[in-house]
RNA sequence: CGGGGUGUAGCUCAGUAUGGUUAGAGUACUUGGUUUGGGACCAAGGGGCCGAAGGUUCGAGUCCUUUCACCCCGACCA
């Protein structure tokens, strides 16, 4: 491509409300042109690196058995009533009437669609496993878009599902499918990590993340600096505790604590680890039909997770509660403690059960119990995994410690068994004659997302540094002065042959100066520009590589030569 | 959805507390000239329904009401 004649829109100030480098530079560098809030237009050079990721995606998909399809991304609503998921999806569903006052909605995601496509066309256990996936464009009416491509309405993602006879089948295809997303995220030279995760409410189990590590990632991670263990802090785990505090001697008894209400209180109060002291967090629990109070009680040197407790009690959502709410229901805030409790439901942390030496609130004010042995809870009390680990637990597989670390969420996978084919009636014979719903597995990976993530994580003060496999053009070729007939007629040769083997190259035959070019070169981020200028009068000319942001001067007659070996 | 903020040139922003010539700057763009290795300089230009609607006023970018859009924090996010 000439760059006299390519739509490269540049600019010097990035847009006031891009705050993510990604976003910035994508912008300023004439990538993306947002059009309205969570909608972006792709300009040539983001089109480019969309295919390219794309490619990357394709390859490893056809290499892993997997066959491509498109389906309409307009569907019709009923799929959605039968799957039961228009009522959960809720707002994030864009729906609207055709001129037959029919009602659609914009796939937010295709389980429902892929499912329909593959029942009654499959039908014997012999026509299975089968793997299809699509790269196709999505909408989900976001709350609240923001980060550019990073949380976009609009979006790209690749979206694949698998059908299988058995569980051992699909656990087959999972791992496969985890070695392939493994691959393209290498070949996209990312930096990242594949951690456990919950399966959220499109439920389901054996779930995984496929997260690119960068500062300003959406999602939290605990990962051990020892092994491979690593999990979205929402399903994070952690080993038994390596040492337990010095219990405090005390026999049960009920003491007055007027005023003190937190875990810090209490414990200084007592002169106690918080690891005695009972922790009450209650919670509205939010269920499709209805709503209740669930009191959650852990270890006071615990924090709860949310979304383990949401899981715990099945609940759609959590939302907080004032103390009136409590009061209402005869529970006294700040003294909650599980003995004589009011009629409330309860989930307790599995490392309270038959806990000893524990300090809790006496449900009445001002007053708390010592000496509790939680042994003494009735045999029906759920327990649950509810705490949320820290930095500096161990890991749970290993005698690491775990950390916090912050990554993009760019894939998802995970065995959706018969979630979708049972309610919506995709079956197949198995070698017996008898009907059983498709296992299914799923896996997404954000396309468009992976754009704004690799510029994340690729990037300097003066822009972006695309790796290889991402770059929209792998060579620049810079021409310092176009009046300069040899500097000219050097460009014009090497843009010909570069063309001519293959390599991407784009030729900067603007009317500029060699500064203007540079800092456009720079912010672009070709990954190497050849510097044809006022060196050339001596025989040379300079390569300039954007990772290592060094030039480096080059025989003119040897310039393709040490090109090819860049490219490798 | 709760709280906060911003809408003026393609872009980034002044101007709005206290209403008053013809609405400004930088940048980008056009033309001419000078420059030519790190976003050049000089000169001359083009470009605005001051987000929209209604109102107050002799007079509104500025005051009032309504509304729309966009952004930030939070909630939410297969």
């Amino acid at each position: 491509m000439r760059m006299s004649r390519a739509f490269i829109p540049t600019e010097k100030e990035a847009p006031k409300d891009a705050v993510l480098s990604s976003h910035i530079y994508l912008a300023r560098a004439g990538f993306i042109a947002q059009v309205a809030s969570g909608l972006y237009n792709l300009l040539p050079l983001g089109k480019r690196v969309l295919k390219k990721i794309e490619r990357v995606i394709n390859e490893e998909m056809e290499h892993a058995g997997a066959q491509e399809v498109e389906l309409s991304f307009v569907t019709p609503a009923e799929l959605w009533e039968e799957s039961g998921r228009i009522h959960k999806f809720g707002k994030e569903l864009l729906r609207f009437k055709d001129r037959k006052e029919n009602l659609f909605v914009l796939g937010p995601t295709h389980e429902e669609m892929m499912v329909n496509l593959v029942r009654n066309r499959v039908s014997s256990y012999k026509q299975l496993p089968l793997n299809l996936y699509q790269i196709k464009t999505k909408f989900r009416d976001e709350a609240r878009p923001r980060f550019g491509l990073m949380r976009a309405r609009e979006f790209v993602m690749k979206d694949g599902y698998s059908f299988h006879a058995s569980t051992e089948d699909l656990d087959r295809e999972f791992d496969a499918m985890e070695a392939a997303y493994k691959r393209i995220l290498e070949r996209l030279g990312l930096d990242f990590r594949i951690v456990e995760a919950d399966s959220g409410a499109i439920g389901g189990s054996g779930s995984k993340e496929l997260m690119v590590l960068a500062e300003s990632g959406e999602d939290t991670l605990a990962v051990c600096d020892r092994c491979e263990y690593g999990a979205n802090i929402e399903a994070a785990r952690r080993s038994a505790r390596r040492e337990i505090p010095e219990a405090p001697e005390a026999d049960f008894n009920r003491f007055e604590t007027p005023g003190i209400k937190s875990i810090a209180d209490l414990s200084a109060f007592f002169h106690v680890d918080p690891y005695y002291t009972l922790k009450a967090v209650a919670k509205r629990a939010l269920y499709e039909d209805g709503d209740e109070i669930v009191v959650f009680f852990l270890r006071g040197s615990d924090d709860l997770q949310e979304v383990k407790a949401t899981n715990a009690c099945g609940a759609m959502e959590l939302v907080d509660v004032d103390e009136a709410e409590l009061t209402a229901i005869g529970l006294v805030p700040g003294f909650i403690g599980p003995l004589d409790l009011a009629s409330v439901r309860t989930v307790f942390d599995n490392d309270v059960k038959g806990a000893g030496h524990m300090i809790c609130g006496a449900n009445e004010p001002d007053a708390h119990y010592v000496g509790v042995d939680l042994s003494v809870l009735p045999e029906e009390a759920q327990y649950a995994e509810l705490y949320e680990a820290k930095e500096g637990d161990g890991c749970p597989v290993c005698n690491g410690t775990l950390g916090y670390t912050k990554g993009i969420e760019v894939g998802h996978i995970f065995k959706l068994g018969t979630v979708y084919s049972e309610p919506l009636g995709a079956e197949f014979l198995n070698e017996n004659g008898k009907a059983e719903p498709f296992v299914m597995g799923t896996y997404g990976m954000g396309v468009s997302r992976l754009i704004a993530a690799v510029i994340e994580q690729h990037h300097d003060d003066k822009g972006c540094v695309w790796t290889r496999a991402t770059a929209p053009y792998l060579v620049n070729i810079m021409v310092s002065n176009i009046k300069d007939e040899a500097q000219m007629a050097l460009g014009e040769a090497l843009y010909a042959s570069l063309r001519a083997s293959g390599v991407e190259t784009i030729f900067d035959d603007r009317k500029e100066r060699f500064g203007f070019k540079m800092k456009d070169a720079e912010l672009v981020g070709y990954p190497l520009t050849v510097i044809i200028g006022k060196e050339l009068a001596n025989g040379n000319v300079q390569l300039f590589d954007r990772t290592a942001g060094e030039k480096r001067d080059v025989a003119a007659e040897e310039v393709e030569k040490h090109i090819m070996e860049w490219l490798g």
